[in-house]
RNA sequence: GGUCUCGUGGCCGAGUGGCUAGGCAAGGCUCUGCAAAAGCUUGUACAGCGGUUCGAAUCCGCUCGAGACCUCCA
């Protein structure tokens, strides 16, 4: 059986993964900051971590998965305006800033539940943990890596890189960077450009603040995950995760406060998930080239044609490898759609197969689980495995009419797979069936009548009558599929 | 401007020195009262130019094109 294979993007490179514990898994991911609604491209960054995590606990880990959500700190502007996101959306809207938090919270919860993701281990928030935060500028300030100024204190970019290699996970030269670096306007306290705030003394006019042993004030934009992290995982831990974007400055500070505060880097691997593009660019919030989970939910949105299942999101987003840029479209999507529903009704197939056949078939299952785990041991590599997907799509077909192909056991034990790979790891959902089961049962019965009306007059061959009730359903979205053994109906599809 | 990534058949998207990726669409076929659905089947692609090699989509160089980061952003 081939091992797990993890591309560290501190490296460069693959790297067997080997927990620091034994049979356990620590995961830290970048959250979300909840000042408006996440986008698709973050629920793509979340999709990818969920699949990770995912993936681990079939593996067997315990895996202890923290992700944070940032209800305060980032800084909108230059260091200089000293005012987070939170704050000043707080102020146009004349709410609390907790009340903006809470919102988008929610609003973030019930965009991962939409999405069948599972909840993280832990899931911390920035303004939970100030007293952390303030601890570790403490440490850093005891060390030497930071200076304070005029009640903010800074990070001292010039000294931590005489010692360590500031730039080594964005694969940055400092040189570059400082001559990179334009002026500021003389008003900042920083002594070098490329220093970063741990701590922020706040103006008259920030709401958000916090007591500190530098007077009142805001933590820095990149203290919370090291703070969070190190509180929950360890000052060691096996993986850490964020969005492309993350990766500098945000992730290169991080290591920085880890190394400078506790003499360890954090994290084991780095995973950087990539983008999704909307129209060839990436999606952002600053540039309003994004798309809203709820928009693609309902359809309502001049990027799409109709309204799409989550799963049929999910399977579209886990078409492709988490590293690769991805492309949405309604054309896309589609085509997702149309695969997504082929597997899913293989698997429903499978799962009502009769106890007919050989009890071991010709499919040979072990070797084609082999090739599943082998794809997925390969960085997660979640396009081959759907690849693999639709060669027991293929198997499944072929054994309905010829029962002897999977065999009764075999379609036992390729059953317990596809359940296992279809909805534990890639987290589908059956979600034509999920969506109208409280009603099912009282349409089954209605639609049996009219089914059994329209055989009667296909019996009489009243061509006429049938396909009056063919079209009338048609026209109210539930579509009828001849088969050979009787008419069935779907909706919506 | 600097750093980096990518450019695969009509579309999406894997692969990374020799062996069919896969999905969607399209053509053909089966089934069928018709249509749909469903199933079977076909398609030889790797931006351009040059080089290395017995052999390159895969390695190297150049050119063109696209994107990301360098400033908050998954």
């Amino acid at each position: 059986m081939s091992q797990l294979q993890i591309y560290d993007s501190h490296q460069g490179a693959l790297k067997t993964f080997t927990p620091l514990k034994e049979g356990h898994a620590g995961l830290y991911v970048c959250g979300p900051t909840v000042y408006s609604h996440v986008h698709l491209g973050n629920v793509r960054t979340f999709l990818s971590f969920d699949m990770v995590f995912r993936y681990l606990q079939f593996l067997g880990y315990k895996v202890r998965y923290v992700r944070n959500i940032t209800d305060a700190g980032h800084l909108i502007d230059d260091a200089d305006e000293g005012e987070d996101k939170v704050g000043r959306r707080a102020k146009l809207e004349q709410v609390e800033p907790m009340e903006i938090a809470q919102r988008y919270t929610v609003n973030f919860h019930d965009v991962m539940r939409a999405f069948n993701t599972l909840p993280p281990s832990i899931e911390p928030t920035a303004t939970g943990h100030i007293v952390e935060q303030i601890s570790m500028t403490q440490q850093l300030l005891e060390n030497g890596w930071a200076y304070e100024a005029n009640g903010s204190i800074y990070f001292d970019v010039d000294a931590y890189s005489k010692v360590h290699p500031y730039g080594e996970l964005s694969g940055r030269n400092l040189d570059e960077m400082r001559s990179g670096t334009r002026e500021l306007d003389g008003q900042t306290d920083k002594r070098s450009p490329i220093d970063f705030a741990l701590w922020k003394k706040a103006s008259e006019a920030h709401i958000m603040r916090w007591a500190s042993p530098w007077g009142e004030g805001f933590p820095g934009w990149h203290l919370e995950c090291s703070a969070m992290s190190t509180k929950y995982l360890g000052t060691s831990f096996d993986i850490h995760g964020g969005g492309m974007d993350l990766k500098f400055p945000h992730h290169e500070c991080e290591i920085a406060q880890n190394k400078g505060a506790n003499q360890d880097g954090g994290a084991q691997v780095w995973m950087h998930a990539n983008m999704l593009t909307l129209n060839g660019k990436r999606m952002s919030k600053s540039t309003g080239n994004t798309l809203l989970p709820d928009e693609l939910l309902s359809g309502d949105s001049p990027h799409l044609s109709k309204a799409y299942p989550a799963s049929v999101a999910r399977f579209f987003i886990h078409q492709a490898h988490y590293r690769s840029v991805l492309d949405f479209s309604d054309e896309a999507l589609q085509a997702a759609e149309k695969g997504y529903q082929r597997l899913i009704h293989a698997w429903k197939a499978l799962s009502e197969r009769p106890g007919e056949g050989p009890s071991k078939g010709s499919f040979d299952v072990d070797h084609w689980q082999a090739q599943c785990v082998a794809a997925m041991n390969n960085d997660f590599n979640s396009p081959i495995l759907i690849a693999h997907l639709f060669d027991a799509v293929k198997a499944i077909q072929a054994d309905q009419q010829d029962r002897s192909l999977l065999g009764q056991s075999g379609a036992k034990v390729l059953l317990q797979h596809l359940n296992a790979w279809i909805f534990d790891v890639l987290g589908l959902q059956d979600q034509m069936r999920h969506a109208h089961a409280g009603s099912q049962k009282a349409l089954d019965a209605a639609m049996g009548i009219v089914l059994q009306a329209r055989k009667q007059a296909r019996d009489q061959k009243d061509w006429s009558t049938s396909d009056a009730i063919r079209d009338q359903l048609a026209a109210g979205g539930i579509q009828v599929k001849d088969g050979t053994d009787g008419s069935t109906y779907t909706i919506g599809e």
